[in-house]
DNA sequence: CGTGTTATGTTATAATATAACAAAACAGGA
DNA sequence: TCCTGTTTTGTTATATTATAACATAACACG
């Protein structure tokens, strides 16, 4: 699903761009916070909450769920990361400087989520909301199935 | 969101309609699947398993979580709930003859899950998947939002 | 350097879901 | 009918996911 390109980089990537999201919204963004987005685009793909407190809980002593639901929560609310509900997992938000609906591509046979935005997809939604006169606040849009990779892989 | 309607009607006719699609399907519709159909319908709403749990305690003696669980799974097997992710809740499909990808129109107001369908939207996701390489098996669509009965009360 | 605010630590527990095995109900042929 | 394999349900235990409530620490800023 991805090429073989510098995760590194994209995980360095993602930490610059949460340093400058947060300082122009004045929110800290904290060692723990950090730590957490860390975790969570190193390990590539969704990732549990109780996955993360395990990581962290080797690096830092005893950490406690509340700690990382609360990092996650923050994480969240500054559009940093997504979260995949049929999953109960975690990703990083690949496009955090315009952090809005998008939909994810779930692989069921790696586990990758690929994270897209689509304006089709955008204007069905807002569509679809005006003739039922509800006001969408917020989309959950997730896709299961096989990816190129693994479908070619059998 | 819904008209006042007989809804004792429409429980009636999930019922039956579910009876239909399982006689065709050769699987069986048991005392307790029904059972916990009809809670999910007379609920009018999404309902969450626990809730299923302590309803059907009252009835029948002491019911323990996999009961209710295997009971939403066959229910989900053969289209005849859906589950809202979002939720971690079930709702009573509305078209279980035609049962397949649709979305939901979720009041946070007043709870309500509006089943609804879209040409558009399927038309959207199928051409998401081909331009990503991507087979789809499942679509989890949910939009959060207020609806217009609960937008008007204010 | 005090003080109010925000963030983290800590304990406990709630809410959601499944594994594993035992008993029962059912279906279909001998 | 009764045997037998299959499906369903019961039961116990436990895994997984998430939050409430209150204590302590770190920070920001006058």
């Amino acid at each position: 699903m991805h090429p073989q390109h510098e995760h590194k980089d994209c995980i360095a990537n993602a930490l610059e761009q949460a340093i400058s999201i947060c300082e122009e919204k004045g929110v800290r963004f904290t060692r723990l916070r950090r730590s957490v987005l860390e975790l969570v685009w190193e390990n590539h793909g969704p990732i549990k909450a109780y996955d993360i407190l395990k990581q962290l809980d080797s690096d830092i002593a005893s950490v406690k769920p509340p700690t990382v639901y609360r990092a996650l929560d923050f994480l969240l609310e500054n559009g940093l990361v997504h979260r995949l509900n049929s999953l109960n997992a975690f990703v990083g938000c690949s496009h955090p400087e315009a952090h809005k609906d998008c939909y994810f591509l779930i692989c069921t046979e790696c586990g990758e989520a690929m994270e897209c935005c689509s304006n089709d997809l955008v204007t069905a939604i807002t569509k679809t909301g005006q003739k039922n006169d509800f006001r969408p606040a917020h989309v959950t849009l997730e896709i299961t199935g096989e990816c190129a990779d693994c479908r070619g892989a059998i």
